[in-house]
RNA sequence: GGGGCUGUCGGCUAGCUUGGUCUAGGCUAUGAGACUUGGGCUCUCGUGACCUCGGUUCAAAUCCGGGCAGCCCCA
């Protein structure tokens, strides 16, 4: 039996992620411009499979798909002063129209608030029109400086989802935060992806938020990727905009609003938590096939092991799951089990002479490699048991993986010799403060996360620059 | 933000130091055919490349400069 290994990706995590990406045909990031990628036939079905599951998720929670314009003008861009200030290095801007320089420069839309903020303007009138809560899937564009690589730090982000929610008063904004906290739990639990929220420090917070929210995960090298994040945008940008509506009562005020994303940074951490030294290792879930039937061929049963493998295959696309044959004729069957392990199929089927004989089939796990017989009768319900344990374990081992790399300590320099050799996340206690945070973050070299809001235990410490005692924490890492 | 390295068939690479039989070699992939098939079969015949622009030179894959693209390290 094939050994699940981690050695290749865990030593050499960025030469194995480019690997798999060529391998299983996900991405390909020959594209002539920098930090733009081509998602592949195979890649873009789980993108497809990630996007509708962002879908659901929004939808059931009353959200309304929409699609705005990817360019902005200028002059909308440049409403909220401490947005564009932010921006403004990494904006793409269209400065003509064929040969003629344009009168008004427009953006490519480094995210969409400035694109959709002076609509809103337009669709709120009164309190009725509240709550109101948006969201599109499609690109946004960086100018990265930074070095791009595929997925995981691009120019043009492809699928960035994003959610703009509009409401009366501040206490129904700060729900919306938990709600979106809520779905973004949803969504990393449904992706097997374990996570660490923290509210981000007030100098890196969303430019033009009240506080940020961050989903971070940590990648099999030691760095963490910031998968997700939550703003509380408070009335900054609608005082910017104008967005007001009527009140019950007759009166004019702002709105308080909120925004959300999630990018394809999310499929970049499912492949890194999931994947082995024989490349991506998919939820069931979210893999194009579930199921792939190797037929292994023999003379005297050929035409058995077809006809029955096509009952199989029928038997199983009947019961919803995803199944495919195999039929390429100039592959021996090694060269197919090594093709679909590359691809992350969780199951894999194998039916040959042996199987007929007992009128069974051979089943593969793609997770562990454990391999079992199953009468064909009984591979209904051994499948829909099988699915669900493998989506359980590999949660769990994706968890326990993560716990591993999580560190509490209580100086500067344990929390620098576990930075140094990525070691994960750290937690340290710390007052709060902008100076110790900035001090903190340059002697360990590294970034600050931010303050925990995923644990409820009471700490006690001293923050290591000013000595006062504190009774909070600040998360630090080597972020991507 | 600063520094370093690299660019040759679709992928990985040999050749570059010392410019010239390089008409650019190999593995892999790929097309046709034969033979195999319970963990990457074998054989035959094909296909396919010097990133780009400029410079040096009798002569450039090879040396120099710009651009584009990629990788690594440090802040």
């Amino acid at each position: 039996m094939t050994k699940v290994k981690r050695e290749k990706l865990d030593k050499r995590f960025g030469e194995w992620f480019r690997q798999v990406l060529i391998d299983a045909e996900i991405l390909d990031y020959r594209y002539p411009i920098k930090g733009c990628g081509v998602w592949l036939p195979y890649g873009f079905k789980i993108r497809k499979l990630v996007t509708n599951l962002l879908r659901n998720l929004h939808d059931v929670r009353g959200h309304d798909e929409v699609q705005f314009p990817i360019m902005v003008t200028e002059t909308n861009l440049r409403k909220e002063a401490t947005h564009i200030k932010d921006f403004e290095n990494e904006v793409f801007w269209i400065t003509h129209g064929g040969l003629k320089p344009l009168e008004i420069r427009y953006a490519l839309r480094p995210t969409s608030e400035t694109a959709i903020f002076p609509m809103l303007k337009l669709w709120i009138r009164s309190h009725a029109d509240l709550p109101k809560k948006l969201y599109q899937i499609g690109s946004v564009f960086r100018c990265e400086t930074k070095t791009t690589r595929p997925i995981i730090r691009v120019r043009e982000v492809t699928t960035f989802k994003e959610a703009h929610t509009c409401h009366a008063t501040a206490k129904d904004a700060e729900n919306q935060i938990k709600e979106a906290t809520q779905i973004y739990k949803d969504f990393f639990n449904a992706c097997g992806v374990p996570y660490a929220i923290s509210r981000r420090p007030d100098w890196d917070k969303f430019p033009g938020a009240l506080y940020s929210l961050s989903f971070d995960v940590i990648m099999p090298d030691g760095r963490t990727l910031q998968s997700g994040t939550v703003h509380n945008l408070g009335q900054n940008f609608s005082k910017a905009f104008d967005i007001q509506y009527e009140t019950l009562e007759g009166n004019h005020e702002y709105i308080w609003q909120t925004c959300y994303g999630i990018s394809e940074r999310g499929i970049g951490a499912l492949i890194s938590v999931h994947g082995d030294d024989n490349g991506l290792v998919l939820m069931p879930e979210l893999s194009p096939i579930q199921v792939i039937i190797v037929i292994i061929p023999h003379k005297k049963y050929l035409q058995q092991i077809i006809k029955v493998s096509r009952t199989v295959a029928d038997m199983l696309s009947d019961l919803d799951f995803r199944v495919k044959i195999d039929q390429r004729e100039d592959l021996t069957p090694g060269a197919k089990f090594f093709y679909w392990e590359t691809h992350g199929v969780p199951i894999r089927i194998e039916i040959g002479p042996m199987d007929i004989q007992k009128k069974q089939v051979t089943i593969v796990r793609r997770d562990t490699f454990k391999r079992e017989t199953c009468k064909i009768s009984d591979l209904p319900s051994r499948l829909h048991k099988l699915v669900d344990h493998m989506s359980t374990e590999l949660r769990k081992k994706g968890w326990k993986w993560m716990g591993k790399r999580m560190y509490r300590v209580n100086s500067l320099e344990k929390a620098n010799e576990l930075l140094k050799r990525r070691a994960g996340i750290v937690e340290l206690p710390w007052c709060g403060e902008y100076d110790c945070g900035h001090e903190i973050e340059e002697r360990v070299n590294a970034s600050l996360l931010g303050t925990p809001v995923d644990i409820n235990e009471k700490i006690k410490g001293k923050c290591p620059i000013c000595g006062k005692t504190v009774s909070g924490l600040v998360r630090m890492a080597v972020a991507y």
